[in-house]
DNA sequence: TTGTATGCGTTATCAC
DNA sequence: GTGATAACGCATACAA
């Protein structure tokens, strides 16, 4: 059981005035073996280099950083990092900051608008480049806060009311009707939308979607059933399904269309937990398109999102905010696609 | 399309000093406003809380880090965003941080030892104020560097053959014992141990624990077939289970231990897919009981390991580490529990 | 090519 | 109760 203390650890870490001490050179001369090698004889260049290797020293970057005035460094709060729609963004994200030389954070919000909050202010505290966020409620006014105190923002997978913040989405009314109009195709007239709470956008779009595909086929509209869930997860599709299924054999709907594919999930696992089969019983159109949608029991029909696209462009956004001057608010809107796959082709 | 020129943004963000001479007083009575505020007169108080309001204040953490030599924050770089079981360890380590008044930044090496690295230096040259990782390879001498350099790291959910850092893990032999010996329970005499690539110590101590239990039951070597996997995924369990099936109708087993869930639910959509039922035409237990285990179409038995509970363990040690100068490493290991679902209990 | 001096924004110490 | 000042570590403009 070796303690700490013994050496293993350096007690205040050096500094470019330890390295040039040692190297029996002045301050400056080692900020140019640093930052301008060029300038630097190479012996004296050695000599320095060796002493930062014997003193282990490692650039201080928050004194880079004040001096300087900005971070190297972009920030994703995240809504779930348990959902893999999110962290397939984020990759997105890491690519394209990494194209640009800066190290990308995740901060996971959890859901929780508090917490959305206090990492927000501890990212414009620490005057990061710039953040990507999907926000917990994108109308929020703590946004407009961030921007006010000098933070890019951009708004990812959620769109705002005005047009003061740049944002990505995808046109969620087009995926609704996407799905219900595939869903008409194979013959059904009788579905069921599941999918809530309907405080989030993204859902409201998408039932709207379906419903307008809905009417412009000439489909009665009592005949479009909405389950609401109490989130978009697979535990609630697994009850969604149970209360789909013991709906009366008249009212029960031949097809499913969900708000996200974690919830075609859990419908996929009642329905063959209760023996029935899809898309025999029940055919199902998810959302998203994750990598569990291809690879589920019955691969699942599934709206795409272009979401790594999703992220890297959001990056691109937040860079220009932060760099441009005559930078302008743009609200991307991104065109989602129909993956059809066994659990609607039967 | 509004333009960020016109006054919503901030060209240069305000300083105390700014605050100061909009208040009227001096510098140093803003800077007590913040962190002293029983030093000041109500009114003055009033009136430098003010002027922080017009300007929009927001302290800057490079300077106070500067000045305190110390950040507030923690970072976890993590293997894989997108298994669950990373983040579910994440998920402990933030309320840990939360509660010690900490930040967590989350950082994706997503598997590469280059994207490690950088993230690591960078985290060591922001003086972070401690890190936990769950590293590509446990071993690296690039760990030793971090430590070198200044900054407390905790190994996370691996451990290293020395005992120069603390790590927190789980007993994997014990896990792939108690997997085997609840096979063997059930009567099953012919298994494969799924899982892979053999680099990974998790996997190589899974098979260990199953080759004693087996060899503590008197069960024939041969009988406990290893299949193994290019990687831990949902897809290299599909196409094991495949290679599982195909074996002649002697040789094939009557269950599987997979290394982890992954793999498991890979497998079980295969089964599925091929029309075989589970458990009865094969038995499947999983490795980390993830939430989509237990919410899988036939409910997976799996070998619980104590995420949470890992990253809070975790963030207790890096703490200390970072704080008590009487600190000595310790190797945390987590007892794995086995929970036995529909997958094994036909 | 190398050295010196200054300031980034904050906090803390000390006079007043 | 308030104000002046130094220091944290670095990068740069300028002087030698």
């Amino acid at each position: 059981m070796p303690s700490c203390g013994g050496g293993t650890r350096v007690v205040r870490a050096s500094s470019v005035k330890d390295v040039a001490a040692r190297a029996g050179v002045s301050l400056g001369t080692v900020s140019n073996v640093l930052n301008r090698p060029d300038r630097v004889s190479p012996e004296t260049r050695a000599r320095v280099e060796q002493a930062m290797r014997d003193l282990g020293f490692v650039r201080n970057e928050s004194a880079r950083q004040l001096r300087a005035g900005r971070s190297r460094t972009l920030a994703y709060v995240l809504l779930d990092a348990r959902n893999p729609f999110f962290t397939d963004v984020a990759e997105g994200v890491e690519r394209a900051a990494e194209a640009a030389g800066l190290s990308l954070f995740l901060c996971n919000s959890d859901n929780r608008s508090s917490r959305e909050q206090d990492y927000l202010a501890h990212l414009v505290e620490q005057r990061v480049q710039g953040i990507l966020v999907t926000p917990v409620d994108a109308q929020s006014p703590a946004l407009a806060d961030v921007r006010r105190n000098g933070t890019p923002v951009v708004i990812v997978d959620r769109t705002r009311s005005d047009d003061t913040f740049c944002s990505v989405a995808v046109d969620d009314e087009l995926g609704g009707r996407l799905a219900v109009e595939h869903l008409i195709e194979q013959g059904h007239t009788r579905v069921a939308f599941i999918g809530g709470p309907d405080t989030i956008g993204q859902v409201r779009d998408r039932l709207e979607g379906a419903r307008k595909a809905w009417a412009d086929a000439g489909l009665p509209p009592e005949q479009l059933v909405v389950v609401t869930t109490e989130a978009l997860t697979v535990v609630e599709g697994r009850s969604a399904g149970e209360r789909v299924m013991g709906l009366g054999r008249n009212r029960r709907p031949t097809a499913a269309f969900c708000a996200n594919d974690l919830l075609a999930l859990g419908l996929l696992q009642q329905l063959s937990t209760s023996g029935l089969s899809v898309p025999g019983d029940l055919a199902i159109v998810g959302y998203d398109d994750i990598e569990y949608a291809s690879a589920a029991a019955v691969p699942l029909t599934s709206v795409r999102q272009p979401r790594q696209e999703l992220g890297r462009r959001a990056t691109e956004l937040v860079l220009d905010e932060a760099d441009n001057p005559e930078h302008v608010h743009q609200q991307v809107v991104f065109t989602p696609e129909l993956v059809a796959r066994r659990s609607t082709l039967g």
